[in-house]
DNA sequence: CGAGAGATGCGCT
DNA sequence: GCGCATCTCTCGC
């Protein structure tokens, strides 16, 4: 399968977020590959978005979203987690897709076992536990996906229905519809239900 | 099986 | 200190 180009990732942030479920994300690490195909993404774009880590300005954690397309911006949040985002949108224009969930289809008991769990809808089925299924950390932090031996995405097949909501566990800026997944697949995550959130 | 809270560490106020 | 683009476990039904 061929790798995404660079061009992929120029675009607004919803639509490569839209473009990128179907698509097979690849981690290579100490020589096998983990993969699956992506169900679930968000988007978070520009300084006008409350919801987004560039809203209040470029900082040295957020310094990777305002660089070039295509490259990993890897954060830790609540103590515990890493978080898989890739940047989009011409250099300086902060904008990035979060990658929530993985459906997984190469290197599963790896993943399994990296993950600590029995249940393959268990491995990837939310951004913090797919950072931990694929062995991803600040040490990948603005990676260049396009060019990159140890992380990048293939094309893939069409997606089929996709599926548009407010974005997960925000306390401010979930109004905007940011949120795409593929409908029907039991990989997406749940998100959090007790989070304040419009119908 | 759903709701709720604790874990856990870092960046910012 | 507080809040966080979360996860997991414990309760109670």
């Amino acid at each position: 399968m061929a790798r995404l180009r660079r061009s992929f990732y120029e675009g607004r942030a919803d639509r490569v977020a839209r473009a990128l479920l179907g698509k097979r994300l690849v981690r290579v690490r100490e020589g096998r590959r983990l993969a699956g195909v992506i169900v679930e993404t968000e988007a978070y774009r520009g300084t006008r978005d409350p919801g987004s880590h560039a809203y209040r300005g470029r900082k040295p954690r957020n310094a990777v979203m305002f660089g070039d397309p295509g490259h990993a911006y890897l954060y830790f949040t609540y103590g515990n987690h890493w978080m898989l985002n890739l940047t989009c949108e011409p250099s300086q224009r902060p904008a990035a897709v979060l990658i929530r969930a993985l459906e997984p289809s190469e290197g599963v008991a790896l993943m399994k076992r990296n993950r600590r769990v029995e249940e393959e809808v268990e491995i990837a089925s939310g951004p913090g536990k797919l950072a931990k299924a694929l062995g991803l950390d600040g040490a990948l932090n603005g990676e260049d996906v396009v060019t990159s031996r140890r992380l990048f995405v293939e094309d893939g097949l069409s997606a089929g229905r996709i599926g548009v909501s407010s974005r997960v566990g925000l306390s401010e800026g979930w109004e905007r519809k940011w949120r795409f997944y593929i409908a029907g697949n039991r990989f997406v995550s749940r998100g959090k239900p007790s989070l304040p959130r419009k119908p």
